[in-house]
DNA sequence: TCAAATGATTGATGGAAATCAATGAAACCC
DNA sequence: GGGTTTCATTGATTTCCATCAATCATTTGA
């Protein structure tokens, strides 16, 4: 998800949230920002399918993903859907700056975000070096994750831009909070898709049917298990890297 | 390209450039800054399959492109390359506050950029609130480019995301600086694409063959017109807009 | 000036995927 | 419960595309 040379602590805008609280945003900050920041904050838990950000509406509050996975979707004019990319714990999301959002967001499991408004989020912004930074740093791993599924998205056959779906939602899993892995290698990953496989499709640029084949021969290869259309277990990740053939995935899982 | 409202100038770092200088920042500058920060920027011309910024290294320079295209190449383990994205007139580019560079970029034609270097630019940032939002709302706009990209590619069959590229290039020259249209509606728009096919292929995820075909399939469909390889005229942007959006070309004419 | 090299195009073909059509399977609602 | 809807899956067929190969056009170099 980042370009940060190894070992260097990632961009966060929050950093450690075992103990549900803005912890690395705190440390980061002046002291007398900080209790003015935490007060901005506000926990909230979406069920899977709320809508988080209406499309074409401006956005009135930021967010921050801590638990759980959002979708960016646009709609295009012929009713479709398009999966522009995925919001993932330590991602923030919103329009601080920038007028309208052109997707809407949704939530594809249930999630637990913070969100503000962005008035007075903007304004501390505009006060302190260290949270604009922070901001900064937020928007430039944003631009990297989206440039991360634009190769992902570039495999040739669907297998191929499956795996690598699978992959970037096992990472998010696997890597848990900070970077520590939180299931051990070699055990089953289990996932859950809240989405339909008609939007999973669409968003690799495939049909329903030729998706639905591209999972079986996964599981066929027993590489995956289908416990039910949105419960999957990953059974190998090695192979599913490899059928992935994408060495930018490869290197950071 | 952007999400603004409609009639909202797009949010460019330097604004009109047509008489070589840097007049639209130094017009959102206080008048102190405006020295300072045309200072900066250093006029450099590059030649086609230069390198400007290597992959993994820190990015010492911020540029600003010109003229001509750039474009951002991920390099995988086994020796393939990814084209990432494209970076046309007006796209901001290097790593401020950011670390490394995952990829590098390479010039794809002759191509004019201004840099500076990345301490100072930094430097003027954190001090002034204009220079910072202009910062920003590059920033914002180059994740909205990125999506668009991912939205393009996403396209199931070649001619869809080749009319998805050609409409992205046409924008660029359509819009003009500041959102001004530089061409009357219904007018051939010209396009100088000085990328070789083999590249584009790349970039689309085909082949050269698979390519060649799809050009003059819209060239035979009397929607671009193509000169040269490297020069073409988009004839209907609307007709070019349905392909992008619709798989269905084939059927009715 | 003529080779040699590079890139664009065209043709032919096997394999991959979209599409059409039908069946399962589960959730939902009277 | 039974009927309806929605989604996932499977089969059959057509279309599309990657690949191999050859040709044409343009540029390059001795």
């Amino acid at each position: 998800m980042t370009q940060h040379q190894p070992g260097a602590p990632r961009a966060l805008p929050f950093g450690k949230l075992a103990n549900g609280k803005l912890q690395g945003l705190l440390d980061a900050l002046p002291p007398d920002l900080r209790l003015e920041m935490a007060g901005l904050w506000e926990h909230r838990t979406l069920s899977a399918g709320a809508v988080v950000i209406e499309d074409g509406q401006e956005a009135e509050r930021i967010g921050y993903v801590l638990d759980g996975i959002l979708v960016m979707v646009k709609k295009l004019s012929d009713d479709r859907r398009h999966i522009i990319g995925l919001l993932t714990p330590y991602d923030m999301f919103g329009r601080a700056f920038n007028g309208a959002s052109g997707y809407r967001i949704e939530a594809l499991t249930d999630t637990q975000v913070l969100t503000c408004n962005r008035a007075p989020f903007e304004q501390l912004i505009a006060r302190s070096i260290e949270a604009e930074q922070l901001f900064l740093r937020n928007l430039l791993d944003e631009l990297d994750a989206a440039r991360e599924w634009v190769i992902a998205l570039g495999g040739a056959k669907v297998v191929q831009r499956l795996a690598s779906l699978l992959l970037i939602l096992s990472r998010h899993k696997f890597n848990g909070v900070c970077g520590k892995p939180t299931v051990a290698d070699g055990q089953p990953l289990n996932l859950h898709i809240q989405i339909k496989r008609q939007d999973i499709a669409h968003y690799l640029g495939t049909s329903p049917e030729t998706l639905s084949r591209s999972f079986h021969q996964l599981e066929d290869d027993k590489i995956i298990r289908i416990n039910t259309p949105y419960d999957i277990d990953v059974l190998d990740l090695a192979k599913l890297t490899e059928v992935a053939g994408n060495a930018l995935l490869r290197e950071r899982i």
